[in-house]
DNA sequence: TCCATGTTCATACGTTTGTTTAAAACATAA
DNA sequence: TTATGTTTTAAACAAACGTATGAACATGGA
C-alpha cells in the first residue's frame, strides 16, 4: 500500500473508504439497516467522518449511487447518440436499445473500478428500496436517460401502443432487477446445490441469457384487453 | 362495528388489527423502517400486545407473510394438481403453468380479505429485500411450490435446458416483482403525468400484460452462450 | 515561526429502538 | 362470590441510532 502523501491526499483516500464500505454494506444490509458505526468502523475511519465529508446518512447514500451513476446513464447516452447517428434517421432494432440501455449496465459488473458486481447488486434491490427519499433520488437521476430509451422504443416499435412499451420497460427492469441482485435472490427458484452451480453465475452467461428474455418479452404478441369491465 | 364477544374474540381481534397494520406499514416502509411504535399505534393496541401474541418483530413479520402465502401456495397447488389430472401424463402448455403461479398470485389482488393489492405490493418489493432472514424465510415457504412448478416447466419444454429454464424463471420472478410493485416503482419509468394513467394500473389489464411479456420472455429464442473465456 | 486551513479524533447528546416487567383489568367456570 | 387463566396497560430498560462538539493534529503559505 502506497503512503497517503499528504492532507488532501489522505481527504480523498477517507471519502473513497467510506463511499467503498457504504456501498459494499448498504448492498448486503439495506440503507435502514446499515449503521454510520459499520460503515466508518469497516471504512477505518472515525465515526464522525461521514458527517464531516458528506453531512448525513442520507447524503452518503445519495453519493454512493451518483458516483456510479453519473458514468452509467453518460455512457448510456453515449451509447444511444452513437447508435442514432449511425442509423442516420431510420428506426432503430429493438435488440440495439435493450443492449444501450441494459447491456451497458451489465457490462459494469466485469469493471470493478466502476464497483462491479457490487454496485450492480445494490442497485438491483434499490429501484423498488422501501425509503421514500431513495427511490425518488434515483427517479431523478434516471429520469433522462429513461426518457431518451423510452422515445427510441416507440420510433423502434411504431406499431406498439406506447403505454404498452412503458410496461413492458418497466417488466425489463424487474427482470433486469433479479438477474443482477444475484445468487441470494436466486435461493427462491435453485435449491441451493444446482448441478452446474459453477456455470450459473458466470457473467458471459448472464448477459446473453438475460439480453434474450428481455428481448423475447418486448416483441411478445400483444395481450387482448378487454376494454370493458371486469376481465 | 359488531361488539367482540368475549375474551377470545377479543384476542383474536387484536392480533388480525396487528398484522393489518404491520403489513400496510412494511408494504410502505419496509421492515427496517417500521418500528413496532407505528405499528401498535396504527393498530390501536398497547405497544407490548406484539410482543405478547408474536414474541418479537421477526415472528410478526414472519406471520404478515404466512398468513398470505399459506393460502397462495396451497392454492398454487391445487390449481397445478388440478391442471396435471386434466392432461393425464401430457405435458402442459407453458402458459397454464405461468398463469397457475404468476396469474393466481396478481388475481389475489382483486381479493380484498386476503390482502389484496396491499400485500402484494409488500411481497413484491420483499423478495429482493435487504434483510437476511427475510429472504431466507420466504425461501423456505416457496422451496415445495416453486420446486413443482419448475418441474412442470422442465416437462414442458423439454428441448430448453434446465439451466436455461431457471433462470427464466428467476427473470419472470423479476418482471412480477416489479409489476405488483405497484405505481411507486412505475415512476422510474413513467413521467408522472401520463397521458392514461387512468388506464395504466388497471389491474384487469396488468394481468394479460404481464402474462404475455413473461411467456415472450419464457419461449424467447435460446441465446448463443459462448462456452469459452470471455465473451 | 506563525497563522490559517483542512482533517481526524474521542466523547457526548438527545432520541429512538425492541423488549421486559409487574400490576391492573378482564373473562370464564366452579 | 371466589378462583383461575388470559389479555391489556403504563412504565421502564439497556442498547443503538444519527449527529454535534471542541480539542488535537497536520499541512502549506506568509
Amino acid at each position: 500500500m502506497a503512503e497517503p502523501r499528504a492532507g488532501e491526499s489522505r481527504n480523498a483516500d477517507t471519502r473513497e473508504r467510506i463511499l467503498d464500505a457504504a456501498e459494499r454494506l448498504f448492498m448486503a444490509h439495506g440503507y435502514e439497516g446499515t449503521s454510520m458505526r459499520q460503515i466508518t468502523g469497516e471504512a477505518g475511519v472515525n465515526l464522525a467522518a461521514v458527517n464531516y465529508h458528506f453531512g448525513s446518512k442520507e447524503s452518503l447514500v445519495q453519493e454512493v449511487f451518483r458516483r456510479r451513476l453519473d458514468w452509467l446513464n453518460d455512457e448510456r447516452m453515449r451509447v444511444l447518440d452513437e447508435l442514432e447517428h449511425e442509423a442516420a434517421g431510420r428506426p432503430l432494432k429493438p435488440s440495439q436499445i435493450v443492449d444501450g440501455f441494459f447491456g451497458t449496465l451489465l457490462r459494469m459488473a466485469d469493471d470493478e473500478a466502476r464497483g462491479g458486481m457490487t454496485f450492480l447488486r445494490l442497485l438491483g434491490r434499490t429501484l423498488i428500496e422501501p425509503s421514500e427519499f431513495i427511490r425518488t433520488f434515483l427517479a431523478q437521476e434516471y429520469r433522462t436517460v429513461v426518457e431518451r430509451y423510452k422515445e427510441a422504443l416507440f420510433k423502434a416499435l411504431p406499431d406498439v401502443p406506447k403505454a404498452e412499451i412503458v410496461w413492458r420497460f418497466h417488466f425489463m427492469l424487474g427482470a433486469t432487477s433479479y438477474a443482477i441482485a444475484g445468487t441470494d435472490a436466486l435461493r427462491l427458484v435453485t435449491d441451493w446445490q444446482i448441478e452446474d452451480e459453477a456455470t450459473m453465475d458466470r457473467l458471459d452467461h448472464l448477459l446473453p441469457r438475460l439480453m434474450s428474455f428481455l428481448l423475447g418479452g418486448l416483441r411478445a404478441p400483444l395481450p387482448q384487453l378487454n376494454e370493458g369491465g371486469q376481465i
